[in-house]
DNA sequence: TTAAGTGCAAAAGCTTTGCGGGTAG
DNA sequence: CTACCCGCAAAGCTTTTGCACTTAA
């Protein structure tokens, strides 16, 4: 979860950037990029439609993707790798990782110097620019191993 | 691309696995276990249904769904981390990483010794037991980068 | 022989599109 | 003012479910 002061940060740098575009800081966009930085999973596009709505009943289902795209192009959030079906939104653009639940598709954000500090292999040989790495913890969460450990006894 | 003899290879194992477990091998199974096998890119539902739709006339959807779910589920495939919208299987179950476009969504293997030799820390604090791992380059490809200069020139 | 697995039809879940009206700048 | 953005309705993909029939072992 990200402190108050980085997501007021955030929140700035979206209304700069916003305007720097010539393009609309509306109360909608406001509102759902507020929703996807009070939040430590990384929800979808439902989960965010859920929880804005709450205090801006009006809201309709098209804002919500056309609004969680624009953030992503403006680069106030990004998307997270998943293994489901639906999109997933990540509040972080700093360095992070992910244990990868395989049970239940949970993705968890994980901290760590030694993975921080990762030497990006060279990539021009495939005509590939790296801007950025994640590393992926695959393997299976508490609530998923305790499920399987009732379900055997 | 996997080599044709690995490619028997996962075949004979899927063989001994599904009689093992006590389930059946059917024509389905082999030849959608095929189709994903033959391909590089990390194909979806949708294109492992065409491809072996071809030599397989009556093959209907649900049929992939439940056999890419259940190929898995034995071990023989893995599913894909992914930034789009439809669930993406790797033909690979050994230890290797990705290029990940952010603009196309594209999923590239990559190989490299350095990345391999990572050391995975510890996560028992937070009750998560890692089986594997994945290091994702994020950043741009070449067709995208290619089209981003056309349209700029 | 017979239970597991398949195809079909239909529903459910996720995402996009087109358009008329509303509003930030 | 007015171009950009929103809400609504509808359509377009992706995935799952229930059931009767088929087939691997």
């Amino acid at each position: 979860m990200l402190t108050d002061a980085a997501r007021s940060d955030r929140m700035e740098l979206f209304e700069r950037l916003c305007h720097e575009r010539g393009e609309r800081c509306t109360v909608q966009r406001r509102r759902i990029l507020e929703g996807v930085l009070s939040r430590d999973d990384h929800p979808t596009a439902d989960q965010v439609f859920e929880a804005v709505r709450k205090r801006l009943p009006d809201l309709a289902m098209p804002t919500v993707y056309r609004t969680l795209e624009y953030l992503v192009r403006v680069g106030v959030i990004t998307k997270a790798c998943h293994t489901g079906r639906a999109t997933r939104y990540d509040p972080r653009i700093d360095l992070h990782h992910h244990l990868v639940c395989l049970q239940c598709s949970r993705l968890i954000d994980f901290e760590d110097a030694g993975l921080d500090r990762l030497t990006i292999p060279e990539t021009a040989h495939v005509g590939f620019e790296v801007t950025d790495f994640r590393v992926q913890l695959r393997g299976s969460c508490r609530t998923c191993r305790e499920d399987e450990r009732k379900e055997t006894s």
